[in-house]
DNA sequence: TTAGGGTTAG
């Protein structure tokens, strides 16, 4: 019934389920653990002779797609006639895309074969699916075969086209074909001209295997191309450098970079702060990253995240909310998660910082931010130990110490109201919550 | 439809 008035709802005029609903809607049903739901829904239609159209199906196929079934979307396309539907390319494409995924080449080719037998064409997002399907799976041939069949088709290959094939091609080693194909696409311009994706996902194979030099050349190129590199670019190339261990080459990359003019300092030195911790060089980060603040340097959501979180990790929690304080200031904060600020509130509880604590709390309250469940429960029990009233003053002052398990607990008794359920009929009530805390 | 750092809201 749930996933009936899923797709009931998904067929709303002027409404659509965004992507977020489809994985919550895969999450709450448990899709994935209970694949045969799709059945039991489309037999429930047939038998109740339901009025089933195809954006029906393609809500459950959508669904399929969030919870990455292949084969019970392709039950999902086989059903159709039954209905007296006909699919349409975008549905071929969603299934064909779960098969690519998979690596099961012979049925996307199946599939995109069977296109022709209703009367629809592969078109340019189907050939760009299936070139890289075959290059995941080796099959340069067949790929480049493709990119063959799609112009005799008219389908005229465009830079998308060009530079999945072009990545496959560098990945499976053979670099001088690669370097021809690139060729050929700035030679030719127009709408196959490598752009700044072609050329990074390039740099990142030359990264990943650790031939910096050879990157950096692309670097070179595709600049004297006239075309500028943008943030994935430069944090391809520092994690490339940062691998290695040329932490220095990577400041020399950013200066360079930064004189360009297309990456601000706060992208690149933001992605440099990130690698360094990954690299497990935290003190040169958090140089780094102080650096950046006294600079007036912007840094990222991520640095930031990952920067305090590093802190607490190390024990220098105090350190870390002083860090968030001064973010804070500049207007940063915006993205830091409930998991960062959970984990400082616990951190500073336990070391009886009750001050900072209070004000992180208050922070929290006004941002609305949640407290995880976990860290509250940690919290609590420090509070029994310790018996640290002054804290429990702080955090009973700014308010209730869980507000959110309380506002959700009205919100869920208005709802009930507003559904007719009465507050004093305990027992429905209680049922009431436990659907409504589950939705 | 191609590269791609973590999270939030819905």
């Amino acid at each position: 019934m749930g996933i009936r008035f899923f797709v009931w709802a998904g067929l709303q005029s002027s409404y659509r389920h965004s992507s977020f609903m489809y994985d919550r809607a895969c999450e709450l049903f448990k899709i994935t653990r209970n694949p045969s739901v799709f059945n039991d829904v489309i037999e429930a239609y047939r038998k109740e002779g339901c009025i089933v159209s195809v954006r029906t199906m393609k809500v459950l196929l959508n669904l399929c797609e969030k919870a990455g079934l292949a084969d019970e979307a392709l039950w999902v396309l086989r059903r159709m006639p039954e209905f007296n539907l006909r699919a349409d390319s975008v549905m071929y494409n969603v299934i064909i895309r779960l098969f690519c995924d998979k690596g099961d080449m012979v049925m996307a080719d199946n599939l995109m074969k069977d296109m022709g037998l209703i009367d629809l064409y592969p078109n340019m997002i189907t050939y760009v699916l299936m070139i890289k399907g075959f290059c995941n799976v080796g099959r340069l041939d067949d790929a480049c075969g493709l990119l063959m069949a799609m112009r005799r088709h008219g389908c005229t290959p465009n830079s998308v086209v060009y530079s999945v094939l072009l990545d496959g091609v560098y990945r499976l080693g053979s670099t001088e074909r690669a370097l021809g194909l690139l060729d050929e696409m700035e030679k030719d311009g127009g709408d196959c001209s490598p752009n700044v994706v072609t050329y990074t996902s390039v740099i990142q194979v030359f990264c990943e295997k650790g031939m910096m030099i050879e990157a950096l050349g692309i670097l070179d190129r595709m600049e004297a191309y006239g075309c500028a590199p943008n943030r994935v670019t430069v944090s391809t190339l520092i994690k490339g450098f940062c691998a290695e261990g040329k932490v220095e080459e990577a400041y020399m990359l950013i200066d360079r970079v930064v004189a360009g003019g297309s990456v601000s300092s706060g992208e690149c030195y933001s992605s440099l702060v990130v690698e360094l911790i990954r690299i497990k060089r935290p003190k040169e980060a958090e140089k780094l990253f102080r650096e950046m603040l006294a600079n007036g340097v912007k840094p990222d959501g991520l640095a930031c995240s990952l920067m305090i979180k590093e802190l607490c990790l190390e024990g220098h929690v105090l350190d870390g909310f002083f860090l968030y304080e001064k973010i804070e200031k500049i207007g940063c904060l915006s993205s830091i998660d409930s998991d960062i600020h959970s984990m400082l509130l616990v951190g500073l509880c336990q070391e009886s910082h009750s001050a900072e604590a209070a004000k992180l709390a208050g922070f929290m309250l006004g941002k609305r931010i949640r407290l995880k469940a976990s860290s509250f429960d940690k919290i609590v029990e420090h509070l029994k130990k310790s018996g640290d009233e002054d804290l429990v003053k702080h955090l009973t002052r700014i308010g209730r110490m869980c507000p959110i398990t309380y506002s959700s607990l009205e919100r869920a008794v208005s709802r009930a109201a507003f559904f007719g359920v009465n507050p004093d009929d305990k027992i429905l009530l209680d049922k009431f919550l436990k659907i409504s805390a589950a939705i």
